[in-house]
DNA sequence: CGCGAAACTGACTGACCACTCAGTTAGTTT
DNA sequence: AAACTAACTGAGTGGTCAGTCAGTTTCGCG
């Protein structure tokens, strides 16, 4: 008969009994939160006996900044990999590319997204640095990007004079929120995306009346 | 000796047995969530023994639904009050007044705002229509608001032409969203709210140049 | 006062769960 | 193959907690 399931290392799928473990409390985490998930669940759902993963993680908690750390690590890999693969004529389609890649990021990782819209993590990062240390690292890469986008299209003169600091943070905060409405299921937030680009454009756009939009679906170059 | 304490009906605060659980509830629900607060500290703090709450509310869950139903009260219930003694030269400073308003109450009600920032309301609004009711009535409300005012604006022509509904929404997303992250103590939101009424001016505002402000405190009369 | 009802009590129960640990198994080294 | 180590196991432990219930207190009222 095969023997293959209980080997060390890694099994069929390349992925070790700890990554294992890793996936299934991000999973858990996410859907039903770090209170209302038993470690015996995971281990369960991870093929896995209870003690293995205190073997790997020394507690509850420890496990829950692991798989905290691992989110962060993925988001920000993938937006790095993302816009290694694009370029912007201007700091406002930058602008406008970031908004859609965000939210097709959270669309594309929808179940996991929750992970940083529930309060939990917030409220464990005002005891735990580590916990701390990530969430910035989320927050800090994004508003980053908006911010680099708005003060580049302040040079090629595509945006406005205003505070980039803020005016970036303000930006992620209302695309964040969209996507947070949307895990709600009380609206239905797709058919805002449209409209979010063109209130960014007015936000943000030079005050050259030419440019300012009333259709629906812009889709013009300059 | 005094005989006051344990008296049935209102106590010297006139406030019944049942609504001090319902208040104590609502801070411990608030700041530590569902799943993290004991029915035994609530009781607690409330002067009760645990079998007293059971006897107002039917389980833990009644208990929360109550406490959400309260807290829905009491926010459209500030509102209303607050729209009625104030009035507003157009639609656009209606929803300027709007936004500063939410702020404010955001403000004086930081804590229990926290009931309508975590997840769990949300998920048990899937299974449990009571609950899913009263977040509608909240959200329901404040984005007709919005809505409202902006429709207002169209009529008197200090609003541009777009989807009133859509933008509505949008405009309460941001508002919320940006009380959501001041929550969350990770940045400051506080410096925002300027940039905010001057972000939703060029956003909503007809096209006149004149009304494009670039100054950071804007307090003119028309 | 006396009675019935409503309000209240707190010891108890059964279920759950994070974490421990003494022991087993599998891979590696010599 | 013996010795060593890392990975893994799962029964057990102590603690917590929602909900129950038989009994007690308080109140309104005739």
């Amino acid at each position: 008969m095969v023997e293959m399931e209980k080997k060390r290392g890694r099994g069929k799928g390349g992925a070790s009994r700890k990554q294992v473990i890793l996936d299934m409390a991000t999973h858990f985490f996410a859907d039903k939160g770090f209170r209302n998930t038993a470690i015996g669940e995971i281990a369960r759902m991870a093929g896995v006996a209870d003690g293995t993963i205190f073997y790997h993680y020394k507690t509850k908690e420890d496990l829950f900044i692991a798989v905290l750390e691992n989110f962060k690590e993925l988001l920000l890999g993938e937006s790095r990999e993302h816009l290694a693969r694009h370029q912007f004529a201007s700091g406002l389609e930058m602008v406008e590319g970031l908004l859609s890649f965000y939210l097709q990021l959270a669309a594309k990782m929808e179940d996991r997204f929750l992970l940083i819209h529930r309060y939990y993590p917030y409220r464990l990062a005002l005891a735990n640095p580590r916990c701390r240390d990530n969430l910035e690292a989320i927050y800090g890469f994004f508003v980053e990007l908006f911010e680099g986008a708005i003060r580049r299209g302040q040079v090629d003169g595509s945006i406005r004079k205003l505070s980039s600091r803020k005016s970036g943070l303000l930006l992620f905060t209302l695309v964040d929120g969209l996507v947070r409405l949307d895990t709600f299921k009380l609206y239905q937030a797709g058919p805002l995306y449209g409209e979010l680009i063109e209130f960014t454009r007015n936000m943000l756009a030079r005050d050259n009346s030419a440019g300012r939009v009333e259709m629906p679906h812009p889709e013009q170059k300059p």
